[in-house]
DNA sequence: GAATGGCCCGGCTGC
DNA sequence: CGGGCCATTC
């Protein structure tokens, strides 16, 4: 039962009980308490309920202090959507005080605290990919190794591997030469980060299982009983320093609560262990197991459809997963010519589905890797669909941003050299490459960091006078932060160093549209630090830049997933955990999906490729489409396909399969029986026929110039989809209100610069106005031959050809 | 020391 | 195809 506590009134007016709230075995895992417990989750089956209503019983029934219960989430968006169903059910007082969060964020914030224990500054960073790799190319450097005979790829892939299994560099014993090479370089790298008071993300959660373990530290004998319960979110993903951290956190009581679905396993890669979730029971004989096997999710042929792809995989958990709800409408399977093809198609489904009426937030379309989205993107934008891409080039990895998160860092902590060594000349002050390394062997010979040794390097006679000048221009201006950051807040820092380096100058001196991009990057990046403020005193801390650099760092893909109203693309992996109402998986080739290495040494995990398959299925509520390409465009070459072996075993009474009509028209004349635009609904083209695995193999792929495939309007869920009133949703792109600076509409356009003139751009060369706006120094949408459509200020433009 | 162009090589998923 | 690195040139 669920009562609001006797202290404050912070639960709602009748907060539910859980039994009138959760099903059977839903209720069973939210209400049972003691020891450890795991639950399988089948997709769809309401396993965040469970979880937030377990949380939520706790709390207010059985009275755990919230600080003393960890909730360990996947997502940073998903630890937010918890806590917010949380307030509603118990109210804030109590969420506030809550440990929820992801594996990195929790440890972070353990680690701000027992930052001592672990041999860290006070003001440690957490260094990512780049990060990383930028320190690992000066110890390549130092080191003197070939990059060629000794790939860093694989060198910091293998230190990797050593370090998701809780191994730092003083446990990697070499066993032969080339493992040689990697302890010297784990060493190093290793020595590096600390110097620079820097952690990596493998070392975050280190850090912390190290304390917990070590049964002398004072630290660790609190951290072992600071939890009284701990739960986990998405457990098949855990990997095993992850694992012994919970073990380690839930040491006291054993209240440790987890939920996972081995189907759903799709990070080995990321050295997460499925085998840790089959094999809970093992580790913990006493452990309580709940299956959770129904779904509520999704259309019963979407389920359908789903089990048929994970029927084959190889050790399961046995489980059974059924619906009750209503078949829905049929899996379209579509063939398409080409990926072009296939975006027209996408493109002109969600056009249909927008017309219905349909929020284009309740539609996402899938793919299984980022270097898939360009075409749909262009598709998606021709066709004024609002869309937003969910990772890929990310925000917080474009240079400006990366370049203004290192100065703030490097005024945080002056001890990070990769820092400082990407925004020494950044804007241009004369410190070359020459000074730099002259910096660097500075540093090493002192025993210092890098910022350390410019007064000394300085004082030497090593440097010309005009690189003494620029380093101690530099010097001075970052102590002059420095010292603003000890009275301003981050935001005004953050706007002080754009201003103060000429940083914003700089930009503006460009005049591109790319620059002014980049300014619209920084306008935004400025944002997020205001927002951070803003949380951070909202729960009554301190905003000071270690707390925003922190965030972060620790931002996931997912996390950047706005409930804006726009179509949402994003690889499968980053769709894990999310649903929508109409889902587009496209590019279900062999060697696509499932996805085949060029590399061998790298070679597939076709079980894992299998889950990948079934979390993209299982995603979508009413209706699904599955698509795939003839030929698609894979690194400037043309790769004919089959179709996926995963459609193969998609069960023939759910699904219907159709070919667009660019296909048809290419390949099939006299497959077409129904003649051209007589738009019969679904062409069957058995892919059965061909061979055991039933793949179709593709015959004719001549087809013609891309353009729109086009089936009938679909019919989603029962539901029938009348034609609406076509209505135009402008993409109103990235650009914030008050940058573009908007004209009447009546103002005069510049000269010829009309849609469809064609013009010359002294980079991109010839090509064509799509949009322009009326402003006195207009932007204008152009498409140029082997671009994707730039928006360019209509001064670089040149009118090659006006429209008569 | 900066800017530009050409060449080569990699080629997924991401905290 | 595209990014990153290197060499050449100003």
């Amino acid at each position: 039962m669920l009562n609001p506590p006797s202290s404050g009134s912070q639960a709602p007016e009748g907060a539910p009980a859980i039994a009138d709230v959760l099903n059977g075995p839903q209720a069973d895992a939210a209400a049972h308490v003691d020891g450890p417990m795991v639950v399988f989750a089948g997709a769809g089956s309401g396993k965040t309920r469970v979880i937030t209503y377990r949380i939520a019983n706790l709390l207010a029934t059985h009275r755990v202090p919230p600080y003393r219960l960890l909730a360990v989430t996947f997502t940073n968006k998903a630890a937010g959507e918890m806590k917010r169903r949380l307030e509603n059910l118990v109210g804030p007082e109590l969420v506030r005080d809550l440990w929820v969060g992801t594996f990195h964020a929790t440890c972070a914030r353990l680690l701000r605290r027992h930052y001592e224990a672990a041999g860290l500054g006070k003001n440690f960073i957490v260094y990512d990919d780049d990060d990383q790799r930028a320190v690992m190319t000066r110890v390549y450097k130092d080191l003197r190794i070939d990059d060629k005979r000794h790939p860093m790829r694989q060198v910091m892939g293998r230190i990797q591997r050593e370090k998701q299994d809780g191994l730092l560099a003083a446990d990697f014993i070499p066993s032969n030469p080339i493992e040689a090479v990697v302890s010297r370089c784990f060493s190093a790298y290793e020595e590096r980060l600390m110097a620079a008071n820097a952690v990596d993300f493998d070392d975050l959660l280190i850090r912390v299982l190290r304390i917990v373990e070590d049964q002398q530290s004072s630290a660790g004998a609190e951290l072992r009983r600071k939890f009284v319960h701990v739960l986990v979110d998405e457990f098949q993903d855990v990997n095993r320093v992850q694992y012994r951290l919970v073990r380690g956190l839930s040491h006291k009581t054993h209240n440790l609560f987890v939920v996972g679905d081995d189907d759903q396993s799709i990070y080995r890669w990321r050295g997460a262990d499925v085998t840790i979730v089959r094999n809970f029971r093992k580790d913990h004989p006493d452990a309580k197991i709940v299956k959770l096997e129904q779904n509520y999710r999704s259309s019963a042929n979407v389920v359908a459809a789903a089990l048929g792809v994970i029927k084959p995989a190889a050790d399961r958990e046995p489980k059974e997963l059924w619906t009750d709800n209503v078949p829905g409408d049929h899996v379209d399977v579509v063939a398409c010519a080409s990926e072009r093809d296939e975006a027209a198609f996408v493109a002109e489904r969600i056009r249909e589905l927008m017309d219905a009426g349909v929020s284009p937030a309740e539609i996402a379309v899938f793919y299984r890797v980022h270097a898939q989205s360009r075409v749909l993107e262009e598709v998606l934008r021709s066709e004024r669909i609002p869309y937003q891409v969910i990772g890929g080039v990310r925000f917080f990895e474009r240079a400006e941003v990366k370049d203004l998160v290192s100065y703030l860092r490097v005024v945080s902590n002056p001890k990070s050299d990769v820092d400082l060594v990407r925004i020494i000349n950044v804007p241009s002050r004369k410190i070359g490459d020459t000074t730099v390394e002259k910096l660097a062997a500075m540093a090493s010979e002192l025993g210092v960091s890098m910022f350390e040794a410019i007064e000394p390097l300085v004082r030497s006679d090593r440097l010309g006078t005009p690189a003494k000048k620029a380093l101690a221009v530099f010097h001075t201006l970052m102590a002059q932060f420095t010292t603003i950051a000890d009275t301003a807040s981050p935001r005004e820092l953050a706007e002080r160093i754009l201003a103060e380096t000429g940083y914003v100058a700089m930009l503006e001196a460009q005049g591109t549209d790319e620059a002014e991009g980049r300014l619209l990057n920084l306008q935004e990046l400025v944002g997020s630090i205001e927002e951070y403020e803003r949380e951070a005193l909202a729960a009554e801390e301190v905003p000071n830049i270690a707390g925003y650099l922190e965030k972060v760092a620790l931002v996931a893909v997912t996390d950047e997933l706005k409930d804006a109203p726009r179509v949402a693309m994003m690889t499968v992996h980053a769709a894990k955990g999310l649903e929508f109402s109409f889902v587009f998986l496209t590019g279900m080739e062999e060697d696509m999906f499932p996805f085949r290495s060029q590399d061998p040494s790298r070679s597939g995990d076709i079980e894992e490729e299998r889950r990948l398959a079934y979390v993209a299925i299982t995603r979508a509520r009413l209706k699904l489409w599955i698509l795939h390409a003839e030929r698609r465009m894979v690194f400037g070459g043309t790769k004919y396909g089959m179709a996926s072996r995963f459609i193969a075993d998609l069960p023939r009474d759910v699904i219907a399969e159709k070919r667009t009509e660019v296909l048809r028209a290419s390949a099939g004349r006299f497959i077409d029986r129904d003649g051209w635009g007589a738009s019969s609904r679904s062409e069957p083209t058995r892919p059965g026929a061909a061979g055991a695995q039933g793949r179709l193999a593709w015959s004719h792929p001549q087809a013609g110039p891309a353009g729109g495939g086009a089936t009938r309007p679909v019919t989603a869920s029962g539901r029938s989809f009348e034609p609406g009133e076509r209505y135009v949703e402008r993409d109103d792109d990235a650009a914030p209100q008050g940058f573009r600076r908007r004209m009447p509409p009546d103002a005069p356009r510049p000269g010829g610069m009309v849609v469809g003139a064609k013009v010359e751009h002294k980079t991109f060369g010839i090509g064509v106005i799509l949009e322009v706006d009326n402003a006195p120094d207009a932007t204008a949408t152009v498409k140029f031959s082997g671009w994707s459509p730039k928006r360019i200020k209509v001064r670089f433009l040149e009118i090659v050809r006006e429209i008569g």
